[in-house]
DNA sequence: TTGAAAGCGCTAACAC
DNA sequence: GTGTTAGCGCTTTCAA
């Protein structure tokens, strides 16, 4: 069925939604309710138009169709320019979550420690036009709320007076569940206190890591050691392990995440003092190497699909039902897989 | 609905370009002169309208631009849902790279499996609007050249043949070349033969290293064992390696990724067979956490930033100037990194 | 160097 | 159910 001239209403090359009118021998905007699967088109108008439009190879244009509806149909992600297994998983977790609300994702990297960070990614989200935004891994770096934002803004792992206007948040308390999970286990094994080797606490899920120990251990009223600081690497980790390795009071650590962990455990080891026999160690993630690094690690998994899943239940209800309230859903249940790195105390 | 003394044009909220162009006392064309930093505007009056932009909180509107210029200045990326260091670095490295670039960031993962994968998506980004898309990490699952792509694209680690229009591709030969590295490294240590881990074969990046294997081995003369799959994880690697363990003819492995050869040292350790002394194992990526586990890996590391950049320069360039011819930059050095996971076979 | 007019391709509001 | 008429907020073209 080729046209004999000109099928397109211009030189343009690519088909727009007149060509398929014409085509179809419809209005334009017949074509334009079928592709938005508007009602009040009969059945076989709608199966012409469609028949048309696969003809030509017709795709909708996005652009207009931004501009006349004011809507973009596309969510923008602030989130962190690492590799790190976890913002890497909650970053595939939110994709996975947008595509399936059948909104578009636009991303933006923060670079770390670029004061105007998360304030110029947002700002860089809204020229592009984006319907909601969401901030993955917050850090706290000041000023956010200096941004006008004119749209749903979702913050995962914070509260969401983190940012100004329209916030909602999900999986705020996980972080901090699942580290005092992760030291509660220590102390149920028999350890007198558990030390913390903490991540940045500009980080919002550093923080919580820290919050969750504290509390773990104020529950028993157990002493709290001083708190040695991270980087989130196993480098970092490494460090700090040769500190700890040197203070026989250790017993047990608790790392807020497995790659310090593992760098921890690797310097215990040269250290001379055996994982779990002499120092238990905990880790957080779950990352899938945790399982096979020797000796395998005892960690608490984080829930990453269903945080990102539920915060962008939110974020598109207050994007198409600002007004109509929703319950956040209650937080996943708290998971410790139970390895090899950690034990009873030894007898002295 | 006018409000008398209204600064903008409509009740509608956000300022428009109107409305800066009234505040600054000039034509709107003005004001489109200067936010696009376009020639013949005397330096008095941009300044104004900088000012009366900046008074206004004034934000170009992306989607009404979008429409009147045809361009989009976004480019899209199929990646693949996964937060596997390789697929996830390659993300950050292109974000980086399109940001610098002063594009926008448009992301569609592809569900492993489902065969319509990376077509789907590339038509999902064409619909969503992108001048250009990148193919990162792309597995072969027949028939990609069926999408009709009316913009440039970027193939990474796959020849561009591999889709159908105006494609271009970086970092092609650089997985085989370490994977050659790798093996050689393997035999220079005496190993008369070096058995392979390999990655799944629908991914070019599994497909290269097996090749790169082969090739080092060819090279030498030496005979090719039969290769054992695996899927990229730790698990399967270690499913491998209780196999290999039994086979007492196996003294040297190159995993085709860092995960596998973890689980592979794990597999091997347990069977009894010591890493380096009975058995020398050599990774690939260099994940952060293979200098801290035990023994500590030997590996190659993987140039994602390099390839990412100059994949990105070639994209961008076919992009804005489609005539230019360009010349591809070489590859990247090839860094080995030797730890403790190889040795010399020892003597029988 | 600046401005006026004419669209870009779609959706919205309203007629028929 | 379907069509008509206006724009959405910019860039482009052309005139001044």
């Amino acid at each position: 069925m080729t046209t004999p001239v000109a099928a397109q209403s211009k030189g343009s090359g690519t088909p727009r939604s007149v060509d398929v009118a014409r085509l179809a021998g419809v209005s334009q905007k017949t074509v334009s309710r079928v592709l938005n699967n508007e009602p009040y088109v009969s059945a076989e108008v709608r199966q012409r138009v469609l028949a048309a439009a696969e003809e030509l190879g017709y795709r909708l244009n996005n652009a207009a169709r931004m501009l006349a509806s004011g809507r973009t149909r596309s969510i923008g992600v602030v989130s962190l320019g690492t590799a790190l297994f976890g913002p890497a998983s909650l970053l595939m977790g939110i994709e996975r979550a947008v595509r399936d609300a059948e909104y578009a994702l636009r991303v933006v990297n923060t670079v770390e420690g670029d004061a105007s960070g998360i304030t110029g990614a947002v700002d860089t989200l809204l020229e592009q036009g984006v319907d909601g935004i969401v901030i993955s891994e917050p850090i706290d770096e000041g000023h956010v709320a200096a941004v006008r934002v004119e749209v749903p803004v979702l913050v995962l792992g914070a509260p969401s007076e983190f940012v100004a206007s329209r916030a909602v948040s999900a999986g705020v308390g996980v972080a901090e569940q699942l580290a005092r999970a992760a030291t509660g286990h220590l102390l149920d094994l028999g350890h007198q206190t558990v030390h913390h080797l903490a991540g940045p606490q500009q980080w919002y899920a550093g923080r919580d890591r820290l919050r969750g120990w504290q509390t773990a251990l104020a529950a028993r009223g157990r002493q709290q050691p001083a708190v040695v600081m991270g980087d989130w690497s196993a480098a970092s980790g490494y460090a700090a392990g040769r500190g700890l390795a040197a203070d026989p009071s250790v017993t047990a650590v608790f790392a807020a995440n497995d790659d310090m962990a593992i760098g921890l455990v690797r310097a215990l080891t040269e250290a001379g003092r055996r994982v779990p026999e002499d120092v238990s160690v905990v880790g957080f993630d779950d990352i899938p190497l945790a399982a096979y690094v020797t000796p395998s690690l005892t960690t608490v998994r984080q829930p990453f699909d269903a945080v990102a899943r539920e915060g962008l239940r939110l974020l598109v209800h207050a994007i198409e039902k600002p007004d109509v309230d929703l319950t956040p859903a209650n937080d996943p249940p708290v998971e410790l897989v139970v390895r090899d790195s950690t034990a009873a105390p030894s007898s002295r």
